[in-house]
DNA sequence: TTTTAATGTTACAAAATTGTAAGATTAGAT
DNA sequence: ATCTAATCTTACAATTTTGTAACATTAAAA
Protein backbone atom coordinates (compact mmCIF):
# COMPACT_ATOMS: atom_id res chain seq x y z
CA UNK A 1 0.00 0.00 0.00
CA UNK A 2 1.38 3.51 -1.37
CA UNK A 3 0.59 6.45 1.07
CA UNK A 4 1.93 9.38 -0.83
CA UNK A 5 0.57 12.89 -1.67
CA UNK A 6 1.88 13.23 -4.87
CA UNK A 7 0.08 11.93 -7.49
CA UNK A 8 3.15 11.28 -10.13
CA UNK A 9 5.74 9.35 -7.35
CA UNK A 10 2.43 7.24 -6.39
CA UNK A 11 2.06 5.94 -9.95
CA UNK A 12 5.63 5.53 -10.59
CA UNK A 13 5.89 3.87 -7.56
CA UNK A 14 2.64 1.42 -8.65
CA UNK A 15 4.19 1.18 -11.68
CA UNK A 16 7.51 -0.43 -10.54
CA UNK A 17 6.13 -2.41 -7.79
CA UNK A 18 3.55 -4.25 -10.17
CA UNK A 19 6.20 -4.74 -12.95
CA UNK A 20 7.97 -6.50 -10.07
CA UNK A 21 5.15 -8.48 -9.13
CA UNK A 22 3.56 -6.75 -6.22
CA UNK A 23 0.04 -6.10 -5.88
CA UNK A 24 -0.26 -2.48 -4.83
CA UNK A 25 -3.09 -0.53 -3.31
CA UNK A 26 -2.82 3.53 -3.12
CA UNK A 27 -4.88 5.36 -0.37
CA UNK A 28 -7.16 7.22 -1.25
CA UNK A 29 -9.36 8.52 1.34
CA UNK A 30 -6.30 10.31 3.77
CA UNK A 31 -9.41 10.88 6.16
CA UNK A 32 -9.88 7.56 6.59
CA UNK A 33 -6.22 6.81 6.58
CA UNK A 34 -6.32 3.96 9.77
CA UNK A 35 -9.82 2.20 8.63
CA UNK A 36 -8.75 1.96 5.31
CA UNK A 37 -5.42 0.54 6.14
CA UNK A 38 -6.95 -2.40 8.30
CA UNK A 39 -9.92 -3.30 6.14
CA UNK A 40 -6.65 -3.81 3.26
CA UNK A 41 -4.81 -5.43 5.74
CA UNK A 42 -1.54 -5.02 3.04
CA UNK A 43 1.29 -7.30 3.48
CA UNK A 44 3.90 -3.69 3.86
CA UNK A 45 3.25 0.00 3.69
CA UNK A 46 5.08 2.79 1.98
CA UNK A 47 4.79 5.89 3.81
CA UNK A 48 5.57 9.09 3.09
CA UNK A 49 6.60 11.36 6.07
CA UNK A 50 6.52 14.64 4.71
CA UNK A 51 2.65 14.98 3.05
CA UNK A 52 1.03 18.50 3.26
CA UNK A 53 -2.26 17.05 4.60
CA UNK A 54 -1.82 14.34 6.72
CA UNK A 55 0.80 13.80 9.54
CA UNK A 56 2.72 10.56 8.73
CA UNK A 57 4.13 10.23 12.03
CA UNK A 58 1.10 10.23 13.99
CA UNK A 59 -0.43 7.44 11.39
CA UNK A 60 2.29 5.38 12.16
CA UNK A 61 1.88 5.82 15.45
CA UNK A 62 -1.44 5.04 15.54
CA UNK A 63 -1.55 2.42 13.49
CA UNK A 64 1.12 0.79 15.82
CA UNK A 65 -1.50 0.78 18.42
CA UNK A 66 -3.63 -1.92 16.38
CA UNK A 67 -1.31 -3.52 14.07
CA UNK A 68 2.28 -4.38 13.35
CA UNK A 69 1.91 -4.45 9.32
CA UNK A 70 5.30 -3.74 8.17
CA UNK A 71 6.24 0.14 7.32
CA UNK A 72 8.87 1.57 5.24
CA UNK A 73 9.33 5.40 5.67
CA UNK A 74 9.90 7.75 2.82
CA UNK A 75 11.43 10.64 4.28
CA UNK A 76 12.42 13.61 1.96
CA UNK A 77 15.18 15.14 4.23
CA UNK A 78 18.62 12.60 4.90
CA UNK A 79 19.18 14.10 8.45
CA UNK A 80 20.31 11.56 11.56
CA UNK A 81 16.94 12.98 13.35
CA UNK A 82 14.44 11.89 10.61
CA UNK A 83 16.17 8.42 10.54
CA UNK A 84 15.87 8.27 14.25
CA UNK A 85 12.33 9.17 14.58
CA UNK A 86 11.23 7.10 11.96
CA UNK A 87 12.62 4.39 13.40
CA UNK A 88 11.20 5.25 16.85
CA UNK A 89 7.42 5.66 15.60
CA UNK A 90 7.49 2.26 15.22
CA UNK A 91 8.82 1.95 11.33
CA UNK A 92 10.37 -1.32 10.16
CA UNK A 93 12.76 0.54 7.82
CA UNK A 94 13.24 4.11 6.19
CA UNK A 95 14.43 4.98 2.66
CA UNK A 96 15.35 8.98 2.01
CA UNK A 97 14.42 10.55 -1.52
CA UNK A 98 15.85 10.47 -3.89
CA UNK A 99 15.50 6.63 -3.93
CA UNK A 100 17.24 4.46 -5.94
CA UNK A 101 14.59 1.73 -7.56
CA UNK A 102 16.61 -0.74 -7.14
CA UNK A 103 18.05 -0.08 -3.43
CA UNK A 104 13.77 0.35 -2.83
CA UNK A 105 12.80 -2.73 -3.84
CA UNK A 106 15.47 -4.42 -2.18
CA UNK A 107 14.48 -3.03 1.03
CA UNK A 108 10.69 -4.26 0.38
CA UNK A 109 11.66 -7.44 -0.11
CA UNK A 110 14.09 -7.69 3.14
CA UNK A 111 11.64 -5.80 4.94
CA UNK A 112 8.99 -8.76 3.95
CA UNK A 113 11.20 -11.56 4.56
CA UNK A 114 12.16 -10.54 7.96
CA UNK A 115 8.35 -9.66 9.15
CA UNK A 116 7.12 -12.92 7.44
CA UNK A 117 9.62 -14.67 9.00
CA UNK A 118 9.50 -17.32 6.24
CA UNK A 119 6.67 -16.32 4.15
CA UNK A 120 6.95 -19.90 1.76
CA UNK A 121 7.50 -22.05 4.41
CA UNK A 122 5.46 -21.15 6.65
CA UNK A 123 8.16 -21.51 9.73
CA UNK A 124 7.73 -19.51 12.51
CA UNK A 125 10.91 -20.70 14.85
CA UNK A 126 12.33 -19.92 18.18
CA UNK A 127 16.08 -21.12 18.43
CA UNK A 128 17.49 -22.65 21.35
CA UNK A 129 21.01 -23.95 21.10
CA UNK A 130 21.16 -26.45 18.44
CA UNK A 131 17.48 -27.10 18.88
CA UNK A 132 14.71 -25.32 16.79
CA UNK A 133 10.60 -24.99 18.06
CA UNK A 134 8.37 -24.92 15.66
CA UNK A 135 5.76 -22.40 17.57
CA UNK A 136 2.61 -23.57 14.80
CA UNK A 137 2.89 -27.13 14.95
CA UNK A 138 4.41 -27.12 18.75
CA UNK A 139 7.33 -29.24 17.56
CA UNK A 140 11.00 -29.18 18.61
CA UNK A 141 13.53 -30.65 16.55
CA UNK A 142 17.17 -31.38 16.73
CA UNK A 143 19.25 -33.18 14.02
CA UNK A 144 17.11 -35.61 13.00
CA UNK A 145 14.80 -35.85 15.92
CA UNK A 146 11.68 -33.98 16.26
CA UNK A 147 9.32 -34.47 19.65
CA UNK A 148 5.59 -32.91 19.62
CA UNK A 149 5.08 -30.96 22.24
CA UNK A 150 1.26 -30.19 23.59
CA UNK A 151 -0.46 -27.57 24.25
CA UNK A 152 0.84 -26.58 27.93
CA UNK A 153 4.11 -27.76 27.24
CA UNK A 154 4.40 -25.33 24.46
CA UNK A 155 3.18 -22.22 26.87
CA UNK A 156 5.80 -23.06 29.48
CA UNK A 157 8.78 -23.67 26.48
CA UNK A 158 7.78 -20.08 24.92
CA UNK A 159 7.92 -18.52 27.80
CA UNK A 160 10.97 -19.80 28.83
CA UNK A 161 12.67 -19.13 25.93
CA UNK A 162 11.51 -15.85 25.89
CA UNK A 163 13.02 -14.86 29.31
CA UNK A 164 15.97 -16.77 29.05
CA UNK A 165 18.20 -16.53 31.50
CA UNK A 166 16.24 -15.05 34.44
CA UNK A 167 14.23 -16.75 36.93
CA UNK A 168 10.81 -17.00 35.99
CA UNK A 169 8.67 -17.36 38.81
CA UNK A 170 6.08 -20.12 39.78
CA UNK A 171 3.44 -17.50 39.56
CA UNK A 172 4.01 -16.07 36.14
CA UNK A 173 4.18 -19.37 34.76
CA UNK A 174 0.53 -19.79 36.67
CA UNK A 175 -0.89 -16.93 35.08
CA UNK A 176 0.29 -17.15 31.19
CA UNK A 177 -1.19 -21.04 31.42
CA UNK A 178 -4.56 -20.67 33.87
CA UNK A 179 -6.80 -17.50 33.94
CA UNK A 180 -6.70 -16.12 37.64
CA UNK A 181 -10.55 -16.85 37.58
CA UNK A 182 -10.16 -20.90 37.24
CA UNK A 183 -8.77 -22.53 40.08
CA UNK A 184 -6.11 -25.24 39.46
CA UNK A 185 -4.02 -27.33 41.50
CA UNK A 186 -0.43 -26.01 42.23
CA UNK A 187 1.06 -28.87 41.41
CA UNK A 188 -0.72 -28.78 37.76
CA UNK A 189 2.53 -26.66 36.87
CA UNK A 190 5.05 -28.96 38.31
CA UNK A 191 3.49 -31.77 36.86
CA UNK A 192 3.46 -29.73 33.22
CA UNK A 193 6.83 -28.81 34.32
CA UNK A 194 7.78 -32.11 34.51
CA UNK A 195 6.19 -33.43 31.35
CA UNK A 196 8.38 -31.22 29.28
CA UNK A 197 11.59 -31.66 31.24
CA UNK A 198 11.07 -35.40 30.46
CA UNK A 199 10.55 -34.58 26.68
CA UNK A 200 13.64 -32.43 26.17
CA UNK A 201 15.98 -35.01 28.04
CA UNK A 202 14.52 -37.35 25.03
CA UNK A 203 16.39 -35.09 22.67
CA UNK A 204 19.67 -34.76 25.12
CA UNK A 205 18.67 -31.16 26.55
CA UNK A 206 18.70 -32.71 30.12
CA UNK A 207 19.17 -30.34 32.85
CA UNK A 208 18.85 -27.21 30.97
CA UNK A 209 15.15 -26.57 33.32
CA UNK A 210 17.26 -25.59 36.77
CA UNK A 211 14.61 -25.31 39.78
CA UNK A 212 15.63 -22.57 41.79
CA UNK A 213 13.62 -23.12 45.00
CA UNK A 214 11.17 -20.82 46.10
CA UNK A 215 11.97 -18.76 43.52
CA UNK A 216 11.00 -20.17 40.07
CA UNK A 217 12.52 -22.10 37.02
CA UNK A 218 15.17 -21.05 34.80
CA UNK A 219 16.15 -21.85 31.63
CA UNK A 220 19.39 -21.45 30.45
CA UNK B 1 28.24 -10.59 20.54
CA UNK B 2 30.87 -8.40 18.45
CA UNK B 3 32.90 -9.87 15.72
CA UNK B 4 34.99 -7.61 14.72
CA UNK B 5 38.84 -8.12 14.13
CA UNK B 6 40.00 -4.50 15.69
CA UNK B 7 40.55 -4.78 18.95
CA UNK B 8 40.06 -1.31 19.60
CA UNK B 9 36.93 -0.50 18.41
CA UNK B 10 35.85 -4.06 19.85
CA UNK B 11 36.38 -2.51 23.50
CA UNK B 12 34.72 0.72 22.43
CA UNK B 13 32.01 -1.30 20.93
CA UNK B 14 31.73 -3.13 24.56
CA UNK B 15 31.83 -0.11 26.41
CA UNK B 16 28.98 1.66 24.26
CA UNK B 17 26.59 -1.70 24.37
CA UNK B 18 27.06 -2.38 28.61
CA UNK B 19 26.51 1.45 28.98
CA UNK B 20 23.05 0.95 27.71
CA UNK B 21 22.71 -2.53 29.14
CA UNK B 22 23.51 -4.76 26.79
CA UNK B 23 25.43 -7.37 27.98
CA UNK B 24 28.49 -8.30 25.63
CA UNK B 25 30.52 -10.85 24.35
CA UNK B 26 33.57 -10.75 21.81
CA UNK B 27 33.87 -13.38 19.31
CA UNK B 28 37.55 -14.55 20.12
CA UNK B 29 38.36 -17.96 18.40
CA UNK B 30 37.39 -16.57 14.56
CA UNK B 31 38.33 -20.12 13.40
CA UNK B 32 35.47 -21.82 15.59
CA UNK B 33 33.40 -19.01 14.74
CA UNK B 34 30.21 -21.36 14.28
CA UNK B 35 29.95 -23.01 16.93
CA UNK B 36 30.86 -20.45 19.53
CA UNK B 37 27.80 -18.78 18.04
CA UNK B 38 25.84 -21.17 18.11
CA UNK B 39 27.15 -22.17 21.36
CA UNK B 40 26.74 -18.91 23.24
CA UNK B 41 23.19 -18.11 21.54
CA UNK B 42 23.54 -13.72 21.58
CA UNK B 43 20.62 -12.21 21.37
CA UNK B 44 22.32 -10.28 18.42
CA UNK B 45 25.10 -10.20 16.28
CA UNK B 46 27.50 -7.14 15.05
CA UNK B 47 29.39 -8.54 12.15
CA UNK B 48 32.48 -6.81 10.76
CA UNK B 49 32.00 -7.55 6.78
CA UNK B 50 35.64 -6.64 6.34
CA UNK B 51 38.11 -8.48 8.22
CA UNK B 52 41.50 -10.15 7.20
CA UNK B 53 41.01 -13.45 8.46
CA UNK B 54 37.93 -14.14 8.17
CA UNK B 55 34.86 -13.66 5.35
CA UNK B 56 32.30 -11.98 7.17
CA UNK B 57 29.73 -12.70 3.97
CA UNK B 58 30.44 -16.60 4.18
CA UNK B 59 30.22 -16.76 7.91
CA UNK B 60 26.27 -15.49 7.47
CA UNK B 61 25.68 -17.30 4.77
CA UNK B 62 26.48 -20.64 6.66
CA UNK B 63 25.32 -19.04 10.01
CA UNK B 64 21.58 -18.84 8.10
CA UNK B 65 21.75 -22.39 7.48
CA UNK B 66 21.24 -23.23 10.73
CA UNK B 67 20.17 -20.37 12.89
CA UNK B 68 18.05 -16.53 12.68
CA UNK B 69 19.94 -15.09 15.21
CA UNK B 70 19.64 -11.60 13.71
CA UNK B 71 22.67 -9.84 12.32
CA UNK B 72 23.28 -6.21 11.93
CA UNK B 73 26.35 -5.99 9.26
CA UNK B 74 29.22 -3.36 9.76
CA UNK B 75 30.15 -2.20 6.46
CA UNK B 76 33.23 0.22 6.11
CA UNK B 77 32.30 1.29 2.48
CA UNK B 78 28.97 3.03 1.95
CA UNK B 79 28.30 2.01 -1.44
CA UNK B 80 25.10 0.30 -3.03
CA UNK B 81 26.58 -2.61 -3.74
CA UNK B 82 27.25 -3.78 -0.30
CA UNK B 83 24.06 -2.67 1.44
CA UNK B 84 22.32 -4.50 -1.57
CA UNK B 85 24.55 -7.73 -0.86
CA UNK B 86 24.63 -7.29 3.41
CA UNK B 87 20.90 -7.80 2.89
CA UNK B 88 20.65 -10.53 0.45
CA UNK B 89 23.20 -12.67 2.45
CA UNK B 90 20.61 -12.79 5.02
CA UNK B 91 21.69 -9.63 7.64
CA UNK B 92 18.71 -8.05 9.23
CA UNK B 93 20.29 -4.53 8.77
CA UNK B 94 23.86 -2.99 7.87
CA UNK B 95 25.48 -0.37 9.83
CA UNK B 96 28.43 1.80 7.70
CA UNK B 97 31.44 2.94 9.37
CA UNK B 98 32.51 5.50 10.65
CA UNK B 99 29.00 5.38 12.70
CA UNK B 100 26.87 7.43 15.00
CA UNK B 101 26.61 5.77 18.54
CA UNK B 102 23.53 6.62 18.33
CA UNK B 103 22.07 5.75 15.21
CA UNK B 104 23.72 2.37 16.03
CA UNK B 105 21.66 2.29 19.42
CA UNK B 106 18.59 2.34 17.36
CA UNK B 107 19.29 0.27 14.56
CA UNK B 108 19.81 -2.59 17.58
CA UNK B 109 16.67 -1.56 19.50
CA UNK B 110 14.79 -1.98 16.38
CA UNK B 111 16.50 -5.13 15.18
CA UNK B 112 15.96 -6.47 18.66
CA UNK B 113 12.39 -5.34 18.70
CA UNK B 114 11.23 -6.83 15.70
CA UNK B 115 13.15 -9.95 15.87
CA UNK B 116 12.20 -10.90 18.95
CA UNK B 117 8.76 -9.10 18.56
CA UNK B 118 7.63 -8.54 22.03
CA UNK B 119 10.84 -9.49 24.63
CA UNK B 120 8.77 -8.88 27.78
CA UNK B 121 5.23 -9.60 27.03
CA UNK B 122 6.40 -12.95 25.55
CA UNK B 123 3.76 -12.14 22.61
CA UNK B 124 4.28 -13.11 19.47
CA UNK B 125 1.06 -12.47 17.56
CA UNK B 126 -0.27 -12.64 13.70
CA UNK B 127 -2.62 -10.03 13.03
CA UNK B 128 -5.59 -10.41 10.51
CA UNK B 129 -7.46 -7.80 9.86
CA UNK B 130 -8.63 -6.56 13.71
CA UNK B 131 -8.34 -9.67 15.35
CA UNK B 132 -4.99 -11.24 16.72
CA UNK B 133 -3.84 -14.31 16.85
CA UNK B 134 -1.38 -15.77 19.61
CA UNK B 135 0.93 -18.19 18.68
CA UNK B 136 2.09 -19.93 22.03
CA UNK B 137 -1.56 -20.00 23.44
CA UNK B 138 -3.53 -20.74 20.26
CA UNK B 139 -6.07 -18.21 21.44
CA UNK B 140 -7.59 -15.79 18.36
CA UNK B 141 -9.27 -12.39 20.57
CA UNK B 142 -10.92 -10.09 19.03
CA UNK B 143 -12.18 -7.41 20.87
CA UNK B 144 -12.60 -8.73 24.76
CA UNK B 145 -13.84 -12.25 22.69
CA UNK B 146 -11.09 -14.66 23.32
CA UNK B 147 -11.31 -18.41 21.36
CA UNK B 148 -9.17 -20.67 21.85
CA UNK B 149 -8.00 -22.87 18.75
CA UNK B 150 -6.93 -26.95 18.99
CA UNK B 151 -3.40 -27.52 17.35
CA UNK B 152 -4.76 -28.62 14.12
CA UNK B 153 -6.99 -25.86 14.00
CA UNK B 154 -3.83 -23.26 14.63
CA UNK B 155 -2.00 -25.44 11.99
CA UNK B 156 -4.42 -24.38 9.33
CA UNK B 157 -5.14 -21.14 10.53
CA UNK B 158 -1.59 -20.26 10.86
CA UNK B 159 -0.59 -21.55 7.21
CA UNK B 160 -3.67 -19.83 5.52
CA UNK B 161 -2.35 -16.29 7.39
CA UNK B 162 0.73 -16.49 6.49
CA UNK B 163 -0.41 -17.13 2.40
CA UNK B 164 -3.45 -15.19 2.69
CA UNK B 165 -5.27 -14.29 -0.81
CA UNK B 166 -3.89 -16.74 -2.47
CA UNK B 167 -5.16 -20.22 -2.65
CA UNK B 168 -4.14 -22.94 -0.80
CA UNK B 169 -4.81 -26.07 -1.94
CA UNK B 170 -5.47 -29.08 0.33
CA UNK B 171 -2.90 -30.93 -0.69
CA UNK B 172 -0.40 -28.26 1.30
CA UNK B 173 -2.56 -28.05 4.38
CA UNK B 174 -2.58 -31.79 4.35
CA UNK B 175 0.84 -31.88 3.94
CA UNK B 176 1.27 -29.28 6.58
CA UNK B 177 -0.86 -30.79 9.24
CA UNK B 178 0.29 -34.73 8.92
CA UNK B 179 3.25 -36.56 7.48
CA UNK B 180 2.83 -38.31 4.24
CA UNK B 181 4.08 -41.34 5.94
CA UNK B 182 0.93 -41.89 8.04
CA UNK B 183 -2.74 -42.18 6.57
CA UNK B 184 -4.63 -40.34 6.96
CA UNK B 185 -8.74 -39.71 5.80
CA UNK B 186 -8.90 -36.93 3.02
CA UNK B 187 -11.76 -35.60 5.20
CA UNK B 188 -10.12 -34.96 7.87
CA UNK B 189 -8.60 -32.00 6.49
CA UNK B 190 -12.45 -31.18 5.74
CA UNK B 191 -13.78 -31.93 9.01
CA UNK B 192 -10.93 -29.57 10.81
CA UNK B 193 -11.06 -26.75 8.48
CA UNK B 194 -15.42 -26.85 9.21
CA UNK B 195 -14.71 -26.69 12.85
CA UNK B 196 -11.55 -23.42 12.17
CA UNK B 197 -14.39 -21.96 10.34
CA UNK B 198 -17.35 -22.03 13.17
CA UNK B 199 -14.76 -20.75 15.73
CA UNK B 200 -14.06 -18.08 13.46
CA UNK B 201 -17.84 -17.10 12.71
CA UNK B 202 -18.48 -17.17 16.67
CA UNK B 203 -16.22 -13.86 16.79
CA UNK B 204 -18.05 -12.61 13.71
CA UNK B 205 -15.66 -13.74 10.70
CA UNK B 206 -18.23 -15.44 8.93
CA UNK B 207 -17.02 -16.59 5.40
CA UNK B 208 -13.29 -15.52 5.35
CA UNK B 209 -12.41 -19.11 4.69
CA UNK B 210 -13.38 -19.64 1.17
CA UNK B 211 -13.56 -22.87 -0.63
CA UNK B 212 -12.46 -22.81 -4.54
CA UNK B 213 -14.30 -26.17 -5.49
CA UNK B 214 -11.30 -28.30 -7.25
CA UNK B 215 -8.42 -25.97 -6.33
CA UNK B 216 -8.31 -25.50 -2.95
CA UNK B 217 -9.21 -22.28 0.21
CA UNK B 218 -8.09 -18.74 0.35
CA UNK B 219 -8.09 -16.52 3.37
CA UNK B 220 -9.28 -12.83 2.36
C1' DT C 1 22.38 -33.68 61.07
C1' DT C 2 17.65 -33.17 61.27
C1' DT C 3 13.60 -31.06 59.91
C1' DT C 4 10.41 -29.32 56.82
C1' DA C 5 8.44 -26.94 53.17
C1' DA C 6 9.00 -26.95 48.31
C1' DT C 7 9.23 -29.50 44.38
C1' DG C 8 9.05 -33.98 41.71
C1' DT C 9 6.99 -38.34 40.05
C1' DT C 10 3.61 -41.59 38.98
C1' DA C 11 -0.88 -43.41 38.20
C1' DC C 12 -5.45 -42.44 37.18
C1' DA C 13 -9.86 -40.56 35.73
C1' DA C 14 -12.15 -36.63 33.57
C1' DA C 15 -12.07 -33.74 29.68
C1' DA C 16 -10.67 -32.36 25.21
C1' DT C 17 -9.09 -33.46 20.67
C1' DT C 18 -9.18 -35.94 16.57
C1' DG C 19 -10.04 -39.20 12.64
C1' DT C 20 -13.76 -41.87 10.59
C1' DA C 21 -18.03 -42.83 8.56
C1' DA C 22 -22.47 -41.82 6.78
C1' DG C 23 -25.41 -38.83 4.91
C1' DA C 24 -26.33 -33.76 3.33
C1' DT C 25 -25.21 -29.97 0.55
C1' DT C 26 -23.13 -27.49 -3.17
C1' DA C 27 -20.94 -25.69 -7.39
C1' DG C 28 -20.04 -26.39 -11.82
C1' DA C 29 -20.30 -29.27 -15.88
C1' DT C 30 -23.30 -31.46 -19.28
C1' DA D 1 -32.48 -28.35 -15.34
C1' DT D 2 -30.04 -32.36 -14.05
C1' DC D 3 -26.24 -34.79 -12.61
C1' DT D 4 -22.09 -35.64 -10.17
C1' DA D 5 -17.94 -35.16 -7.87
C1' DA D 6 -16.29 -32.20 -4.39
C1' DT D 7 -16.99 -30.44 -0.10
C1' DC D 8 -19.66 -30.05 4.46
C1' DT D 9 -21.78 -31.43 8.63
C1' DT D 10 -22.79 -34.24 12.40
C1' DA D 11 -22.26 -37.91 15.57
C1' DC D 12 -19.30 -41.09 17.57
C1' DA D 13 -15.47 -43.77 19.32
C1' DA D 14 -10.49 -43.95 19.87
C1' DT D 15 -6.76 -41.38 21.41
C1' DT D 16 -4.48 -37.73 23.68
C1' DT D 17 -4.19 -34.22 27.04
C1' DT D 18 -4.74 -32.59 31.51
C1' DG D 19 -5.59 -31.79 36.52
C1' DT D 20 -5.65 -34.27 40.85
C1' DA D 21 -4.09 -36.99 44.50
C1' DA D 22 -0.85 -39.69 46.90
C1' DC D 23 3.53 -40.51 47.80
C1' DA D 24 8.76 -39.61 46.95
C1' DT D 25 12.55 -36.63 46.78
C1' DT D 26 15.24 -32.58 47.62
C1' DA D 27 17.33 -28.31 49.20
C1' DA D 28 17.79 -25.07 52.58
C1' DA D 29 17.13 -23.65 57.28
C1' DA D 30 17.58 -24.68 62.03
Amino acid sequence: MIIEDEELICNELAKLLENNNYETIILKDFKNALNEILDASPDLILLDINMPFINGEALLQNLRKQSNIPVIMVTSINSETDEALSISYGADDYITKPYNPNILLLRIGAVLKRTKINYNTNVNELTYKKLKFDLQKGIIKKDNIEIELTKNEMIIFSYLLNHQNRIVTREELMTTLWDNSEYVNENALTVNVSRLRSKLKEIGYEDVIDTRKGLGYILS
